[in-house]
DNA sequence: ATTTTAGATGCATGCGCAAGCAATTAGTTG
DNA sequence: CAACTAATTGCTTGCGCATGCATCTAAAAT
């Protein structure tokens, strides 16, 4: 993924990595719970947004995790449909959508959490090898990245 | 987008980073040239791989852009279909398709180029007055990336 | 001949955009 | 202040499109 300037190069090598990282969890959240790299995301945004007792309404959501709010709107139906979360309308304001997180939710956060992050260290080992990669993997570990 | 482990919360950040860029960089394309972020991408793997004299076969270009192999073909069908690029098969080995850059996709590259630089330091500049990704954008930035 | 590989295709799914609907807020008029 | 209208905001819906998976065909390779 060659480009014009050293600037554009850079976003090449940081959207590979992304893509590869991205379809590795893919398939082990979709192995481990059926469920897509979205979902977890969303999920566990709304669990944490719970456990702070903060109530996030699904526009929100839809910015935190970068999807437009049509999507975000199916996404969240999709979840409730599968258990996995509740909906309800906000009672100051009752345009707003309020989502909890259930219990089976819960426990499938349990399930993807080591799934998805064993995915992404092995997505990261991967990536240090490659040639293309290996730089900016090396920056984001030298500037403390991640963690 | 918070996360169980330090290194997810990493994963997170950049994750957030590349969706953002992602999303600008795709709505100024769309403006500049009625072309998409992945439809770019694959049009400069092309035009550079012919630059360099070599030719790639469809399945090495849908590795290039972590793209499957089905929608690396319709892809290309696409650039073909209004005449961006010209498809052949390889003549040592004929499951293979070859393609070359026309002249009208040159100069829609030509276009493109500038509009998506644009695009990405805006997405940049953004993003270093975001908390969450202060922090990651820095830390790209101290490593010498990009660029 | 069998297996393997490159690419194409049917199908189901998720996405963004644009339009629509309902609730809220701001502004106007009596 | 109350009542009405206009503009805005949050979410949903219709629709077309790109994607991945599974499957298929044709061409090497064994």
């Amino acid at each position: 993924m060659p480009s014009s300037t050293p600037f554009a190069q850079g976003w090449c090598s940081l959207s590979v990595l992304h893509e590869r990282i991205h379809s590795r969890m893919e398939r082990a959240l979709q192995e481990a719970c059926r469920i897509s790299v979205r979902e977890y995301s969303v999920l566990q945004v709304l669990d944490t947004q719970q456990t702070d007792d903060k109530h996030l309404h699904l526009k929100h959501v839809a910015e935190a995790v970068v999807l437009s709010q049509s999507a975000t709107t199916r996404l969240v139906m999709r979840l409730e449909e599968r258990g996995l979360l509740s909906r309800a309308v906000c009672d100051v304001d009752r345009r707003g959508i309020y989502t909890n997180v259930t219990k089976a939710g819960r426990a499938l956060l349990a399930t993807a959490r080591p799934a998805s992050d064993r995915a992404l260290h092995k997505a990261f080992d991967e990536a240090r090898r490659d040639p293309q990669l290996r730089p900016l993997v090396e920056a984001l570990e030298k500037a403390g990245f991640p963690g």
